[in-house]
DNA sequence: GCCTTAGATTAAAACGTTTTTATTATTTCC
DNA sequence: GGAAATAATAAAAACGTTTTAATCTAAGGC
């Protein structure tokens, strides 16, 4: 039934030569006699041999690629993402291989289990404990869903934190003093810093936070706008204005308050993190905190790489963002009449 | 330097045992007393330790892993796409890995390199040379960019022909007799299809096409912008309708003639193909062709498990959308003038 | 109590490579 | 022209598993 595979036995036998020459010869190990190389490259070609990547990783363990273990993919923000990253590990020869698991299992096992060289993990399921394996069998790994360094894993993050202080500082500036927020998971790095930086700048400025405007929208727009939807529903006093965990999320909230007849920027404030393309041409153009995916990506890529040919160790690197004003925002009336 | 890896030898040294036992005990099969294998499992735990992918799928070669090999991911079409068929891999225990890339060489290699059970292939770049390869291999395959089907390989594929046709009745209904034409990549199943489609029944309704009103837009927004920009900016007469190749052309084109004050469905009538989630909340919403991408999605990932657990052969599935009439197309002003 | 059988475990072969070491053939040196 | 060095190739070990065949031990059968 299976056809028999040709392996590089089958290479040598064809060419007279023993395995190891034609391993040499494929490999571009430069002691072989020029015309056995080119013969047995010949002889390769003709049998149509690719090598079994079992075999050959099995023992010479570099296996040249590179994994990306991510619970989705889903979202103009990781398109961006993973086009970066896929884009740079071909710069550098490098194969990508995507793995979407929420199971924290699948990334143990395939990175201990020695498919890939290194790993990339935007993966919050992936506890503390394994994590912790993962140092101690010192595989190259970088992280950008957390801060976390030794010296075979790194840290690329964006500066969230700072970008919850902005977005707060913005709003306040404008006048704004009853401000929502729409969480996206309160168990994500970005989630987290975003929505902290945001509360500590209140804090500061001495503005209270009202618990009952704060939502839930797993940085979506369909819960999103669920969300708000029944929020306004509920007949509750509406904010001045809403910050929102991210571009998508801030997309539902406009789209659930249209639906009910209030206008933003004029009746409400909405801002938001990310700046996907999207955001652009949204109707309005969002006001949002431009994340440089693109760089994270590549920064990503070029960060693993260096630990992996073992030319840096890890570090933490961070990135800032910086809001991008367009049309979602506006003043507060309050403050205009005064 | 690098830290020793736990075997399992290791484990059988540690627990006394035989590699063999180890062995079973990790895999289940039951032919050891249950105190052994519950002491082995024991030790395997405690030394953490995880089999070497390599070693196990270079003998038993069944990898309960099937791979994407796919030229891009970007975009809401591929989103939901992939989407599906990794919900769908992991519904049936199976672990999805992608592999984004252009090149054939890599794609060849990790398959017949034995490091996936079966393939879903969305790759163009593989010739038919390598199909007829991969065929003959007899490794469980499904194409979803062409129409291939033998033993072991089928495919599951979008009647883009048949949209083609619809979408020129449609705006032939309209009462539009010169429509232009935005084409993704020629060498693409989909766009051949809808572009023969839509000729076809052009011709069968004795309507001219005029190759002027042919522009290039890549299956991209900005591409698709520019193109129409350079074509409006040219002079030419505009047609009274353009079909684009997807949504994301449509919404570039759509973009570049209200730059330049040309108004949709006013001025001029779009059309497409996809019916992404953006297609529903542009402005104006579009009137396209609905692509069920979810099922396909998951189509594909049960033909591949029936071809790969031995139950089905390859056979060619093509699924069948259905127009989604929304506000991008109205009616030729010179048909109501008359 | 001996022989067979079943039950439990182990030893050894195999998977397809790379790599280290060994062998053979050729050249270089004085 | 023989020893030593070099070049070219091959043999064998190793990588970490699974699996087949072999061994050992205890249990039954008579």
């Amino acid at each position: 039934m299976k056809i028999s595979k040709v392996t590089i036995k089958d290479v040598a036998r064809e060419a007279g030569v023993s395995i190891s020459t034609v391993s040499n010869a494929l490999n571009g190990v430069d002691v072989l006699h020029p015309d056995t190389k080119e013969h047995v490259l010949k002889v390769a070609k003709r049998l149509n041999y690719i090598p079994n990547l079992n075999g050959k990783n099995l023992k010479s363990s570099a296996t040249k690629v590179i994994g990306l273990f991510i619970t989705s993919l889903k979202g103009p923000y990781y398109d961006q993402l993973v086009d970066a990253i896929s884009k740079e590990c071909e710069k550098f020869g490098y194969e990508l291989n995507i793995f979407i698991t929420k199971n924290d299992r699948t990334a143990l096992s395939n990175i201990l289990g020695k498919r890939v060289d290194g790993a990339i993990i935007s993966n919050e399921f992936i506890d503390e404990m394994d994590v912790l394996a993962l140092e101690k069998a010192e595989i190259p790994i970088v992280f950008i869903d957390r801060e976390r360094v030794s010296k075979t894993s790194a840290s690329v993050v964006f500066d969230s934190y700072k970008g919850g202080q902005d977005v707060a500082r913005y709003l306040i500036n404008l006048g704004h003093k009853n401000i929502g927020y729409i969480r996206g998971y309160d168990h994500l790095y970005d989630d987290i810093e975003r929505y902290a930086g945001f509360r500590a700048t209140l804090e500061e400025a001495g503005i209270g936070f009202n618990e009952e405007n704060l939502l839930v929208g797993y940085f979506e727009e369909d819960a999103s706008f669920s969300a708000v939807k029944a929020f306004v529903k509920s007949g509750k006093e509406l904010p001045d204005a809403i910050v929102a965990a991210n571009d998508l999320s801030a997309i539902g909230c406009i789209k659930a308050l249209k639906s009910e007849g209030i206008l933003v920027p004029k009746d409400i404030s909405i801002i938001s993190f990310d700046n996907i393309d999207l955001s652009e041409y949204f109707s309005p153009p969002l006001t949002t905190v431009n994340n440089p995916i693109i760089r994270l990506g590549k920064l990503t890529v070029e960060s693993l790489l260096g630990i992996i040919q073992g030319k840096t160790e890890g570090k933490l690197e961070k990135l800032q963002g910086s809001l991008v004003v367009r049309d979602s925002c506006s003043l507060n009336k309050n403050v205009l009449i005064r």
